[in-house]
DNA sequence: GTCCTTGGGGTGAACGGTAACATGCTCGCG
DNA sequence: CGCGAGCATGTTACCGTTCACCCCAAGGAC
């Protein structure tokens, strides 16, 4: 057995292994062949012993893998994915920017995809239009990505959904449900909407809403949930000023909203337009909650901090990404193409800004 | 010439191929001898023409992009992969965080690594210990990435770099530049240096700071800019505190800070934890500007919404992406390992809340 | 006219794995 | 005692490209 590798009188270790591994020829990294030779046996034993197949002796195995310890034998993953058709790995589509939401969500995807063994391969479009989407997917399947997360999570992303190459899983994170592809989202209409009956509920009469860009589903979701309450209370539905989800644009609504005498209550779509809207209020002495109450959206690290503390709707970020990575897993393993519909229910903080009067 | 690929009397185009592409057996996708077949030429020529080779006469070129079209074939990444051994893919090592800056960074290099024609693959961790990092720049060389870029920006990653296989290029952005790998940076000191002279400048006796965690070595060069301006001021410098970049921790510096009667300056290492020092500072009723001015250091999109808006340092990310892509692929191009280290100058950009007096 | 170069293109062998099948051996069972 | 059923392992093909090398015709130098 072992005497193979020893027929030219080295030294050997206890499994028999030569102690000094010789050079390769060319200074390139050792093969499965390498480690074959070495250990005394088939490459294809070796081949079994990395993908953990049940029918390998012990001794075996332990031989192989001493032999892949003394060469620093390494995988190589183009091979495997030349050879199995499987790369590991998964694609996101992100949105070029530091918002709160989008990050937490790759973040979280990236996170749960590390655990199921996935490499993840992001591309960044820089907006949100469909030919960046096709671009950034027909750039994922160049790589060959098993399957793909489309986190831009805007109406028009779907329609580039129809230029992917068929047979690869695809999930839209915070995707429009209706679409006819798996979406993972986190219930923007029920928080839109417990967001609005916490300040009904505190005795407003009704409730303002600066909302997000239109072209935003979670805009809609939020906005949606946001007159669902007010129409189910029987309150009045002023129409709601949209903002682009920088504090910028949340100052400028502010700006206009601090003028309306009889606004008592606002709901902002996001944390960072909610922190313009109260500098706004601020700088017209309009005071919160006293004067107004806010209410913003996603519980970024900072609305604890914000004057005063921000009552927001905080959504879970890394259940999204585990489940965005379990259905593009589990549709991979099934090949199935059942689609799949993750609702994840956001979760209501309180905090001064709304705090009774 | 094209009656080859039309013996069998099927209609043909314009350039002799035949309209209907032939199904591949098993529903594969289309290889590249499928493509030579169908367009009458060897699988050579399609691969000189997929790669730009000068010697393939006109109509020969146009034969075979006709047939790439027609098959709507897209080349096997992992199959170039293996036999050419480049991946054209970096690998980006990303602080599992939504803080801004390391969020910037890593849409920085994705945007220069795209224009570049690479692929980026990103792993996360979660904490900035050894382990994790050596562990993530496991998982990249696996997936024999040709570059790595860790932003991870604290002391310890550096010891992770030894573990690095030998001859794949690696830049630290935000590193120690005294290390012995590849370096870009923004240059914290001058930031941290110019933060604090504005506001000598303005008349402050000295400057207080909150610091970032020790670990970062951002924190460090800030904190060692501030300090620099100070002594060559002949102010006294008073120990700083540190936070850990939350504007929760910057609330608690700050409402140590407000109790100190003649603070009338502070030098915060970053917006976030500015946040919460304005926030202490309102609370304690000291107003700013006029009783105490506040610096801070990011320029974060809502910084101009702080109340007041937030005088503070900005660094430029998309140049910090460009260079760490430019260093990687000279190295790559060229081969040579020769250290780079890559300065680039933060700007300072004056609001409210460091107005003088 | 012969030789050498150069453009245009073909042939076969890597590249480093996995998959399918073949082989020898041991064991239990009728 | 023969025989099928595993188990443990080896053999050979194949995945889709690129690479090194060869071939042929046309053209210019001598």
């Amino acid at each position: 057995m072992g005497a193979v590798s020893a027929l030219n009188g080295e030294p050997t270790g206890t499994l028999g292994l030569p102690r000094v591994p010789p050079a390769r020829p060319k200074g390139r990294r050792p093969s499965i062949a390498d480690v074959a030779s070495f250990a005394g046996v088939s490459h294809q034993t070796v081949s079994r012993v990395l993908n953990k197949h049940p029918s390998v002796r012990e001794i075996t195995r332990a031989r192989v893998l001493a032999a892949i310890e003394q060469l620093g034998y390494r995988p190589n993953s183009a091979a495997r994915a030349l050879a199995s058709g499987r790369t590991k790995t998964l694609g996101v589509v992100a949105l070029d920017t530091s918002l709160y939401g989008p990050v937490s969500t790759m973040f979280g995807i990236q996170s749960a995809a590390q655990r199921s063994g996935y490499f993840v391969s992001v591309v960044a479009v820089h907006s949100i239009d469909r030919l960046s989407v096709t671009e950034a997917i027909r750039r994922l399947s160049a790589q060959a990505v098993e399957g793909i997360a489309i986190i831009a999570p805007f109406g028009q992303a779907h329609d580039a959904l129809s230029d992917l190459p068929t047979g690869t899983p695809v999930v839209a994170v915070e995707g429009d449900p209706e679409a006819d592809v798996s979406v993972v989202t986190v219930d923007q209409v029920a928080g839109g909407k417990m967001a609005t009956e916490h300040l009904l509920a505190r005795g407003h009469e009704t409730v303002l809403h600066v909302a997000g860009p239109d072209e935003w589903l979670e805009a809609r979701g939020r906005t949606a949930g946001w007159r669902e309450a007010l129409l189910a209370a029987g309150a009045d539905v002023v129409p709601p000023l949209a903002g682009d989800w920088t504090a910028r644009s949340g100052y400028e609504a502010g700006q206009v909203l601090a003028k309306i005498p009889d606004a008592s209550a606002i709901f902002v779509a996001n944390d960072q337009m909610a922190l313009g809207v109260l500098r706004a209020l601020y700088e017209k002495e309009r005071r919160v909650p006293e004067d107004v109450a806010v209410v913003g959206f996603d519980d970024i690290d900072e609305a604890a901090y914000f004057i005063p503390p921000l009552t927001t709707v905080r959504q879970d970020f890394q259940r999204v990404g585990a489940a965005t990575v379990q259905v593009l897993v589990d549709q991979l393993r099934t090949g199935s193409r059942h689609q799949e519909h993750v609702v994840i229910e956001p979760e209501l903080v309180c905090r001064q800004s709304s705090e009774a009067r």
